[in-house]
DNA sequence: CCCGTCACTGGCCGATCGGTCAGCTAAGGT
DNA sequence: ACCTTAGCTGACCGATCGGCCAGTGACGGG
């Protein structure tokens, strides 16, 4: 055996991770990761039982994350899910950066992947959450602003401290929907 | 001959920027834009040299604007520049929707052609003329969220008419970046 | 000591990719 | 009537893709 099992496994999920995060999931091949890993393009099929597992456990975190997230939205309305809404949204973004920026990057052929996170349903209940439940033309238009505002700039490389990031998305983000910034 | 030139031409342009701006450039190959067009893939390659020219032929009129937009925005400074960059950046978004669409679905495989616009150095200097010409890091982080706001807000599929969209994504940036909306 | 299992690999497969080429057809000039 | 040329195509090419399989070598239990 060249290494313990779970190293290599791990080896593989971290070179997938930032090789799909760079160059996109079809943008990459079994054998870019193989080489990034250090090991054979077979001993990739070894550990998983194809290309789309690798992505599958990848984002499976993920999924759960936003659910968790929408469920707490579930029960507020008008700012209160606004508000809600953008400082669990940043967070999450923050937490995943590298996965948000796979899956929006793939979007289209990533969807229809039921074991997938549920992209297009995520991203309508988020935006409706953030408009405050308002159904006005404006609102709607702020709420993708805000959120596309917030997930793809911390999936940037903006060479920041964490916690400076995360207050100045969420400042400018709640001003982008027109809430006092406290 | 079964139709004339040229337009043979422009419907193979028309199939292949909404196929791009669905799918991506690498996610639609050469014979997914001959069915929609409804010629043979060979047929492509008679009136375009590579997949390459047909992208470089539908994004060819937005570099020039996006130059122009610059040359504006270079003599300005502090708000006034923000203004400027929002107002003309909305413009642009709106008159060029799938273009910068597919620009930025492929922007690392899209990048390195010295043909294509420059997007690293674009998107440099637009969230410099943004954030007023500030170094302060949340000046930064807003004008990206500001930019890609907009981009990627007005690429979406929001149905809404385009004076409303263009009212509302200029006054969601200008409140990102913490102006005034009049 | 041997044998089974685990970790891993080289070599191969069919499909699909972008791209080439010889050749066909219809229109237009002489 | 003949020839040229533009428009277009089917057949084919090498490269690369994701995936499969028959091994091989090291380690651990009996």
């Amino acid at each position: 055996m060249a290494r313990s099992a779970t190293t290599m496994r791990a080896d593989i999920l971290d070179s997938a991770l930032r090789l799909f995060a760079a160059h996109g999931f079809r943008g990459t091949s079994l054998q870019d990761i193989a080489t990034d890993a250090g090991c054979s393009k077979a001993s990739l099929l070894y550990h998983f039982t194809n290309k789309d597992a690798i992505l599958t456990e990848l984002l499976a975190p993920v999924g759960p994350e936003f659910a968790a997230l929408e469920g707490r939205l579930a029960g507020l309305d008008g700012e209160e899910a606004a508000r809600a809404a953008v400082t669990g949204l940043v967070d999450l973004s923050l937490r995943f950066r590298l996965q948000v920026k796979i899956l929006l990057q793939d979007v289209d052929a990533l969807i229809c992947r039921p074991e997938l996170p549920d992209v297009d349903g995520i991203t309508e209940r988020l935006t409706t959450a953030l408009s405050g439940r308002s159904a006005a033309p404006q609102a709607r238009v702020w709420a993708w602003m805000a959120m596309l505002g917030i997930i793809l700039t911390s999936a940037g490389e903006l060479a920041l401290p964490e916690e400076t990031l995360r207050a100045e998305l969420t400042r400018g983000a709640l001003r982008t929907l027109g809430l006092q910034t406290d």
